[in-house]
DNA sequence: GCGACAG
DNA sequence: ATCTTGTCGC
């Protein structure tokens, strides 16, 4: 298996890896008891130089912080529509490493199976991590879609050649839709399960969301930043 | 051949 | 993703 520090592969290379990988990706549920869940976001720094990974462990049920983790180095590969997973996952599974306890579910930002080759950085982090893995994007990569029903915590199918590889749900009404689907180890049944009891009034469910405030949050002054109003409810 | 295209 | 303040609406 290619080693992590080589994931400076060509796009043809990264394709053909996907395509072997993808068989692996399992989506029949293989959960124990959830008492951690954790919420990952990337993002970038430098004009790109830097890439940002963010991870936040939560208690489940509860949803009390547990550890928060945020983990900078060199980006290694550009952006490319459908070869996320390989710029973005170096970084995260460094953040990972840091953490002391293992999450039993991982919500992920960004697409599951729901991908060209049914590989995207929720599936790939979750065959790496070999941990069961949700997939939520807050836009479309593939497959089509009907209208989506008004009511927060319906949803309707993605498809993608004749096959179902996600859910357009409506985390919160007269709020844009977020794309759910199967990560790793996960049905899209209890993913849809998992990110509606997780939902907080938000568009986002909590870990992802968390993720991404930790992660957004000014860069290299955040360590003198005051601590005030962490109730917020918007999004 | 012509669009579409997670973060 | 990121650059960025105030502002309209529920």
């Amino acid at each position: 298996m290619t080693a992590l520090h080589d994931w400076t592969l060509s796009p043809n290379e990264a394709i053909a890896l996907q395509k072997e990988l993808a068989p692996r990706i399992e989506t029949r549920d293989r959960l124990g008891e959830v008492k951690r869940i954790a919420g990952v976001d990337i993002g970038f720094e430098d004009e790109g130089e830097t890439t940002r990974a963010a991870v936040v462990l939560l208690a489940w049920p509860g949803l009390e912080t547990l550890e928060e983790i945020v983990h900078r180095e060199p980006t290694r590969m550009p952006y490319i529509p459908g070869l996320l997973s390989f710029r973005e996952i170096p970084a995260a599974l460094n953040a990972f490493e840091r953490l002391s306890q293992r999450p039993d579910l991982v919500m992920v930002d960004g697409q599951g199976i729901a991908h060209p080759r049914r590989l995207g950085v929720a599936s790939h982090l979750g065959l790496w991590l070999e941990l069961p893995t949700i997939g939520i994007a807050k836009s479309r990569l593939c497959g089509r879609h009907g209208d989506v029903p008004e009511k927060c915590g319906d949803w309707t199918p993605l498809t993608h050649r004749k096959e179902i590889i996600g859910a357009v749900l409506r985390s919160r009404e007269k709020v844009k839709p977020v794309f759910v689907s199967p990560g790793h180890r996960i049905s899209l049944d209890t993913s849809i399960d998992w990110v509606v009891k997780c939902l907080a009034g938000t568009k986002l469910p909590e870990p992802t969301r968390r993720a991404d405030r930790l992660a957004s949050r000014r860069g290299k002054a955040f360590a003198h930043e005051k601590r005030q109003g962490e109730l917020g409810i918007g999004d």
